[in-house]
DNA sequence: ACCACTAAATGAATGTCATTCATTTATAAG
DNA sequence: CTTATAAATGAATGACATTCATTTAGTGGT
């Protein structure tokens, strides 16, 4: 009775979890990419990125973990699928609401603050070509559009995106950062510029040392290339 | 006769490979993480991340896998030793030689091409207390003695380095991604403002893309958080 | 010279993964 | 009712990092 609980755990799945069939498709199976997306996204926020692997996702979906290939090529898709579903989340709509400057502001903030919670996603996207990712790209065309529009030449819109988009994955990591990581530890009376410079920082008893950092490097970001428009 | 190779081939290890012991230190085995750190740094260059498995570091130490633990704790000690050795190799040489400005241009551009090469060691740097590694110190020392002469507030100067130093890492990921990563495929009608940007700053015919955005961005940096300076 | 002591190496497990494959099942179409 | 096909199964496979009991070879003290 090897396939025989598929229709039996089908029912549950597609009830317990969420994943469900488009009406009036073809569907042969239980499973579909919205449905491995979702469940993905719920393994990760329970169980965090090294929680997630096709065993325990194909179990999430009540599924032999080889099913998950017939929907997937390898885990590196399920890390693609979710970083498009990602993009989606981002806040673009202050593009076309408003100044240009408000508008790289809002997303900037979003784009980091999204993707701070997923940066094992990051080496990912920082490959991935955008003809496989739809939601990406149409944030892509939401911000250059906004860059058009402000003014800028059109053969520096890709570069400054790119320079801010950089900017913002980087920033991302150090969100996730301890603490405690500029703490020099035994090496301290050795690099007194250094430790004078983390001494004061913390003195000024910021509660996200992160923001600073990304508000400062941000709003530099934003007058330098705003002066890039025509 | 277990151990017994352990002698023939550690000769053949310190002639043919390059790892030595220092020379009147109390030294029991083949290994050191000098040594380890070179291997490793070779195997990387002959066959790239997805060559270095703790199987082929050793390997190329002549030794069993098992005795790489008797010097460092995991894998990922590997990967900190590599970073601490790269930090070593970026240029801090102009600062205190020459205006802030240039001295920050020769720092960012030497960092992110050391680090292009290592993308890997990037989410490992992100969340790496400093205190283990000494090079990485001995580089934000002279960064941030640089940002202290240059003027800064002592309380923005870390802010300011990790604002470009987000910057650099996010940047060292663009160099290693695809030419055709903004393709946009089949949607390109679908979005025709970053289709058209795309196209644009293609006719450029930049040889490197990666670097225009990274001196635009930088550039931005500079001036901007240059005015913080008192 | 002899005798521990200890650092360092060995090779044989272990366990966790992603991934593959022959086989089976269920559905949709003719 | 038959047949084609998408999709699921579970049992391998193979790559890994990592652990452990055991062995080895120097070093320091006597």
């Amino acid at each position: 009775m090897p396939a025989s609980p598929a229709v039996a755990t089908a029912g549950s799945a597609a009830a317990g979890q969420g994943s469900r069939r488009r009406a009036g498709r073809p569907v042969g199976g239980v499973l579909d990419k919205a449905g491995i997306t979702e469940a993905a996204l719920r393994l990760i926020e329970k169980k965090g990125y090294d929680g997630l692997t096709m065993a325990a996702l194909a179990r999430s979906l009540n599924v032999a973990p080889s099913a998950l290939y017939n929907h997937v090529k390898s885990k590196r898709d399920v890390l693609l699928l979710l970083e498009d579903h990602l993009a989606s989340l981002v806040d673009v709509s202050a593009f076309g609401a408003g100044p240009w400057e408000d508008a790289v502001r809002t997303w900037a903030w979003s784009y980091r603050d999204v993707f701070s919670q997923h940066t094992p996603l990051i080496p990912v996207i920082a490959v991935l070509p955008v003809t496989d990712a739809p939601q990406t790209l149409a944030m892509y065309e939401t911000v250059s559009g906004g860059f058009r529009d402000a003014g800028f030449p059109e053969e520096r819109i890709v570069s400054s995106i790119v320079a801010l988009e950089s900017f913002i994955f980087g920033s991302a990591y150090d969100v996730t950062a301890p603490a405690d990581i500029f703490d020099p530890g035994t090496m301290a009376e050795a690099t007194p510029s250094f430790t004078g410079a983390v001494r004061s920082l913390a003195e000024q008893g910021h509660e996200r040392p992160a923001d600073v950092a990304f508000s400062l490097g941000l709003e530099a970001l934003i007058s330098g290339l705003g002066g890039l428009r025509g």
